[in-house]
DNA sequence: ATGGCGCATGGAATGCGA
């Protein structure tokens, strides 16, 4: 199974990208944030016709995720069961026996912002929920935009601000671990500054000023399948770029 | 320098992202 996420940043200015993305890597999943639209307007035919299967979960303007597969897609849950929120930020399914976590992590603004608080809030809920889950599907992926670089070496040196790479974000990304669930990303050898999202501003991406924000966490029965973790460049050198790159885990099932 | 860029809303200017 070839399992991806990516941040479009709006799936309508973005749905040309992401068409020919799936055309040219074939993912048997990919699972996408920031749709920015609602259901009623979800692109289901365009994505059926180049041969994908979704699951969503949207709303207007803001956040969104969806589950693409090529099989099909079963018991899908919305939101984080318990967390009272109206932002559509998690979807969960089951596709060839896999339980795909989709998750579009909140931002934080600021640390010490009440959106940060907000955004500890929601890492601890997904976490307690998360331990159930694991041990109802041995086989599970969390993935998406975490709008975390877990350590140092996950942001640009340059990186002065403290959102993304807080003592208590870090903290909250090491509870999930600490779950069982590991980066497939640091399974591999990797080249040193390799990030997934770059700011649109100030000549980010050609500067390679960037973050690994964006990540694929396995449960300890996919860890042992798994044979490569990558990010996708490629897409963010287009024209109209989404900000983030996609990140690509192999597994053999 | 809190801005830059890009997207959404709404039909100009503002909020937000990370």
């Amino acid at each position: 199974m070839k399992i991806a996420t990516w941040n479009v940043n709006s799936l309508k200015v973005r749905l040309p990208h992401v068409l020919d993305w799936l055309a040219a890597n074939q993912p048997d999943v990919l699972c996408l944030q920031e749709l920015k639209l609602e259901d009623a307007a979800f692109p289901a035919a365009e994505l059926e016709a180049a041969g994908y299967q979704a699951a969503f979960s949207g709303q207007k303007t803001y956040n969104g995720v969806a589950v693409l597969a090529r099989t099909p897609i079963t018991d899908v849950s919305r939101d984080i069961p318990g967390f009272e929120d109206p932002q559509k930020r998690l979807i969960a399914a089951t596709v060839a026996g896999v339980r795909v976590v989709c998750g579009y992590f909140p931002n934080g603004q600021q640390v010490g912002s009440e959106k940060f608080e907000y955004k500890l809030r929601w890492l601890l809920a997904l976490t307690e929920w998360l331990r159930g889950e694991l041990a109802k599907h041995e086989r599970l992926v969390l993935t998406g935009d975490f709008n975390i670089a877990p350590e140092d070496r996950d942001a640009h040196p340059d990186w002065k601000d403290d959102i993304h790479v807080s003592p208590p974000e870090r903290a909250a990304f090491a509870a999930l671990t600490e779950l069982g669930l590991v980066d497939a990303f640091r399974l591999f050898p990797q080249p040193d500054k390799t990030f997934s999202w770059w700011d649109y501003r100030m000549g980010a991406f050609r500067r390679n000023f960037g973050l690994r924000i964006d990540h694929i966490l396995l449960s300890p029965a996919l860890r042992e399948a798994c044979t490569a973790c990558t990010i996708d460049t490629a897409p963010r050198k287009l024209e109209r770029p989404s900000d983030h790159a996609p990140v690509v885990a192999e597994l053999k099932l």
